[in-house]
DNA sequence: ATTGGCACTCAGTCAGATCGAGTGCTAATA
DNA sequence: TATTAGCACTCGATCTGACTGAGTGCCAAT
């Protein structure tokens, strides 16, 4: 069984590789840590450790390093998320507390983690939510090619290209924006998906057709999630951090640009708990992201879905930090921002 | 003076140093390129070469490398900038032509040039050019907030906040949007944007403060180039050529998250005509940037301004690909494009 | 102008030798 | 029983010197 010293001294190894990225000997932590006893005992706790496999020796006789698995128990058990620092809650509040729609608000919350953290950041765009239809603008690009705005009361604004089979004019055109509008103008976006798909069945009129495109084009539209796409920043901090992978950063930068490994990782965290979630290393080995961890947080804007911020960095990172910040500013979007 | 066999050693310098990234000697060069003459006879080119400083040796007794002027000589006169293969066109029309809206072709268009070049692709994000204002509307989000937006007949959608004085009622703001829409439908975006500034300077009536606001706002809004966007693919490929960066890829990475070094330096290369153009390591040293080519051109969607797209990647790349696939993709858009 | 020949240079590599941080084990100790 | 001091041992890291070979620069001959 290892003893409460022993997962002190677990602690120390964390904390100490670290800030060095050196293995660390029993030597160092009863130097740079108070404990009470000689290398020799810190020796014994540490072979417990070995054979728990919480740590590992890169070569005999060398100092030891975390595992995965000890970094685990680190997370769970060990690290005390302390609150951030004064200047960094200020921080918080300066830099998000003015934005004014919600892509800038995102742009620099994400900024802002990235910032904090010192690691890549990323931030899930929050879908609609409740919000409703406020208007349907239809513009005709070409006589069979219409482009769809639909505007939510939220602000938020989406657009698609509707592909026609034949030919509109444009007075036709303003008569389906009437229509359009009538059907879906008011109603929630599930609503209004589902009004238009049904309008869009009927096919008992002139120009049934166009109606049809542009009703499904629409109904598509308002069920479609905006959370399937990420804000990004700190693409440098992987740079910086690029020895602690082994393999290379490539993987990473590759899961970033393509967003969807990124996005299927965060929809399986999604237990919308609003606790700070960690998955270290070979966790993530099924999305290619082997020395990878990513520290992530629900958040919720009022009037938006709830969705997901967080950070990608390497194994050996400081969790204690990253955590930390992640749950500032998840809960400074969702509490603060949500109060006002 | 540089006879010309010496330019012939040089343009196979740069070849053979592009492909193997090693310094590369005379005897190889007589191997690999049919020169009919000794290595002793390229040796005494070469020492011509390196007293115009166009070819370097890392040390005394090895290869030779090409100077940033070297490069720049062999993509000024030695270049054939080859057409692309049958395959790569025919890519370029099945990845292209079938791309609905403007945010899709130019994500699709930075991926192919990533693709295609195997470096780092940009593309500036073109603006409104001489569209006209379709339709204004403006979305309360709150008493004192209303998100104006504005659609123009080309398709594009520009969204902005504004901040009122005084609370404002929802039929007041019906009010004003009919009246926006009456001052500045149909416009182009310039004239709208005078217009729109002219009424906000009239300030004679009930609201004045809050239509000053939206007006302004809107105008400032017509005015806004979305010139000062990018769209980024292909940062893998930085990764992949991250040894030819001297210092290291921060930079680069650095600068693409910013936005702003590149789009001040396409701005320099804004002279419009649409050839390719490249600029070298240190021709890019004020920007921070000193291991790193840009080979960029001009391009020109219908109905949009003149805009840029290109590539960023390590002094030491395939130019002639990379310049081939630039301005293969640039004329697909200009061309191809703008007579459908 | 070109070429063959030759001495010379120097980065890269390999084999030993050495160093030292760190371990594991044992026997003594509190 | 837990802790500790002591000590032999391991093994990566570092240094050294020798060697190799690719490549140059120069010179004399063609």
């Amino acid at each position: 069984m290892v003893s409460e010293r022993s997962l002190a001294v677990l602690r120390a190894i964390v904390q100490d590789y670290v800030a060095s990225r050196e293995p660390v000997g029993s030597k160092t932590i009863v130097e740079r840590h108070a404990f009470g006893v000689s290398a020799a005992t810190i020796r014994n706790d540490m072979a417990l450790l070995e054979e728990e496999e919480l740590i590992a020796a890169p070569h005999t006789s060398s100092g030891r390093i975390p595992t995965d698995k000890g970094y685990r128990v680190f997370v769970d058990q060990l690290t005390d998320v302390r609150p951030l620092t004064q200047a960094q809650r200020h921080a918080i509040e300066t830099f998000l507390g003015e934005s004014s729609d919600l892509d800038e608000l995102l742009a620099r919350t994400v900024r802002l983690i990235a910032q904090l953290t010192k690691q890549l950041a990323v931030v899930q765009y929050p879908s609609f939510g409740s919000a409703r239809v406020r208007h349907v603008e239809l513009v005709s690009l070409a006589p069979d090619r219409v482009l769809c705005i639909l505007i939510a009361d939220s602000g938020q604004v989406e657009q698609r290209l509707a592909e026609l089979e034949q030919p509109v004019e444009e007075q036709v055109l303003s008569g389906l924006r009437a229509r359009l509008n009538d059907i879906a103008g008011g109603r929630t976006m599930a609503d209004a998906a589902e009004a238009l798909a049904a309008e869009a069945a009927r096919t008992d009129r002139r120009h049934a057709a166009v109606l049809h495109t542009l009703a499904a084009t629409l109904a598509e539209q308002a069920r479609v999630q905006r959370q399937d796409r990420l804000v990004v920043a700190g693409a440098a901090n992987l740079v910086r951090t690029e020895q602690d992978f082994a393999g290379s950063i490539l993987a990473v930068i590759e899961a970033i640009e393509e967003q969807v490994v990124l996005l299927r990782l965060f929809g399986e965290m999604s237990a919308d708990d609003h606790a700070v979630t960690v998955r270290i290393g070979r966790e993530n080995a099924s999305f290619g992201l082997g020395e990878t961890s990513v520290v992530s947080s629900a958040f919720e804007i009022p009037g938006r879905d709830v969705s997901r911020l967080g950070i990608v960095g390497p194994t050996r990172m400081d969790y204690s930090n990253s955590m930390a910040a992640v749950r500032a500013v998840a809960r400074y979007l969702s509490r603060t921002l949500g109060e006002s």
